[in-house]
DNA sequence: GACCAGAATGTTTTCGACAACATTCCGGCG
DNA sequence: CGCCGGAATGTTGTCGAAAACATTCTGGTC
């Protein structure tokens, strides 16, 4: 059951009006003008002291909150930013939105949060919709799929528009971490083991990051002069991970499955169990993401660990130095870091 | 990498204005006072047809879209709702928010999600002061704690306000569908299995959901004439789940676990499998929740399903109705459903 | 054709904050 | 003592939308 709490209405004698004081009200109280508070508020450095303690007081009697549309109606700014992201508790790193939100608190703005389908264009373009009609100071897509990306191009923004993509594989000369840094490591790892045909199973092809994980995943097997036996199409669900074994006809001849996240991983695995498969003794499993959980799949899951937090500050943070036209603050998202655990294992010997 | 797309500039010869366009843009364009083309958006009926005509096509030619920061400032009222919830990475049911989401979408509101450490009271405080100063038409908290119920007790809203807990275990004569429906299935489906001595993994005690799942597990045991050797304390990660079955000196003479979530349910299984039980052969393993990973544990976890979307959704639309002034739609969360897997078994026999 | 009711439309004011501009205050100086 | 310059403070107009109020138009009536 639910309680509902409803505005605690103040007492008769209670200090605290019902209403919303504004600054006409502190600077009735304070006997100043409005424009003095105004300016006291804004921080504006001449006024006497004695002034400036008379407003001080008043706006502490009145309890005076900013009326933020009066202010964002004349400044022309809000404190806003819209941001567009997959159903949350679909894929792993939700905390993208996290550190996205916190950081947006952080420099006194609120996140307007909306996730959505995100290959479903009608949905995508039913919420910029709405969204670009409250004010804003910003967009910023959370997460990239080719519908979301075709949907922002589009459609007409008046304020500055930040997608975070894992990578721009039409233009892009800049690979990005995973590809540099994580997935070699990874790949690296299962090499050393012994395993020297791997298969990939990868996200929707619609998603850059799938993409992504894809180039990043065939480059490092080349990289590591290994094979790939093949691609295995997922999207993301644990699902579709345990339904991409179940559909091969025989197992195939690699020996190590690389996941594009946790949680096809998790349902490979299972998958894998079920047609007789030890894991990692017949075959090895790694997965991307290092969602909480899978340190505690059976057999813990070898991943690579993304600080998805940071990727989402940083987003926030390009979108508010677009905002507010200052330099983007040297932020680095730490590389993907590999993370050992017992889904991985030698190669079996032949 | 990430791209940038910055705001398409309009070319020379483009209809569209680089400045949005006010309804004082579009009365001129139709040749009509400001006024007219007010009463035209609000669907005001007294308009004539070749009127009527015209505002629609100056509004089209301007691709006005109205200015909801004045609309809101005149009217007072604004069409934002603040959500504040648990970090959505960290507990299973984030559909709640996607719900909420939904549902705020749906009704022409926008829903300012803001997730947060639900047990750090500074940091609700410091979220509820920030979204206080942005206009809002009212506040949800979708996760209850005590520290939340508190921090709303304390603050002064002037908007309405909807805590949704799972149960209000102070004062509430009104169980939970999960206290009346879903935990005596999921108990007596153990019951059938015969196990007769359960132990319960619980969710942290300020979480009202976490009091509610221990009340349901232990009227349901009551109810089924069975027998609760205990209840472990865990935090709703699988990491906790796991170390409350490590930190028993031995393991009890319990022959089924019921987990207050899936990720401590997988945790705990991992621990038992690690101490030597078979599940379902030796210890049977349950959750609450069903969250999609769950059908891929090894082995699949027994659960409640339970539909937090539609949960999310009613929290929102008892908020309007408190908003609008308007009558509670008649919704009905479905209740939980006991979705039966291979992690619950025939008790083993002595 | 003058008049009227009611419909259609225009004018003015309002909301809260902010900024441009106007005014007052103050001490210093000739 | 009057004037000056700069600091401190007040006055007015602005933002976009909406409501209150005012005006014009329309068709019907006698």
């Amino acid at each position: 059951m639910t309680i509902n709490a409803h505005t605690p209405e103040p007492g008769a004698g209670d200090a605290v009006p019902a209403k919303a004081a504004t600054i006409y009200d502190v600077a009735q109280a304070a006997g100043v003008s409005h424009q003095t508070v105004s300016r006291f508020l804004k921080g504006f450095q001449g006024i006497r002291p004695e002034t400036r303690e008379k407003v001080v007081r008043a706006l502490d009697e009145l309890g005076y909150r900013p009326n933020l549309t009066a202010r964002s109606l004349k400044s022309g700014r809000s404190h806003r930013i819209g941001a567009l992201t997959h159903e949350i508790s679909k894929v792993g790193p939700s905390r993208v939105a996290e550190g996205a939100s916190a950081a947006a608190r952080e420099a006194g703005y609120v996140l307007d949060l909306v996730s959505l389908d995100v290959a479903n264009p009608r949905a995508i373009e039913e919420s910029l919709e709405l969204i670009t009609q409250h004010d804003l100071a910003g967009v910023l897509a959370l997460s990239s799929t080719d519908e979301m990306t075709r949907a922002f191009e589009t459609t007409e923004f008046r304020v500055p528009v930040y997608i975070d993509v894992e990578v721009d594989d039409t233009v892009s000369s800049h690979p990005s971490d995973l590809t540099t840094v994580g997935m070699p490591a990874l790949v690296a790892h299962l090499a050393d083991l012994g395993h020297r045909a791997l298969v990939h199973i990868a996200g929707p092809a619609t998603w850059s990051a799938a993409r992504n994980r894809i180039l990043a995943y065939e480059t490092a097997v080349i990289g590591q002069g290994l094979r790939s036996i093949g691609i295995l199409p997922g999207d993301w669900s644990a699902r579709s991970g345990y339904e991409a074994v179940v559909a091969l006809p025989r197992l195939p001849d690699a020996t190590a499955f690389v996941a594009a996240n946790d949680q096809m991983a998790l349902g490979a695995m299972l998958a894998l169990k079920e047609r007789g498969c030890r894991i990692p003794d017949d075959v090895s499993v790694v997965g991307i993401d290092d969602i909480p959980e899978s340190a505690y799949f059976d057999p813990p899951l070898t991943t690579l660990h993304i600080d998805f937090e940071a990727a989402g500050r940083l987003s926030v943070h390009k979108l508010l130095a677009e905002i507010e036209g200052t330099e983007v603050p040297q932020m680095v998202v730490p590389p993907p870091q590999l993370v050992v655990r017992r889904s991985s294992g030698a190669a079996p010997s032949r």
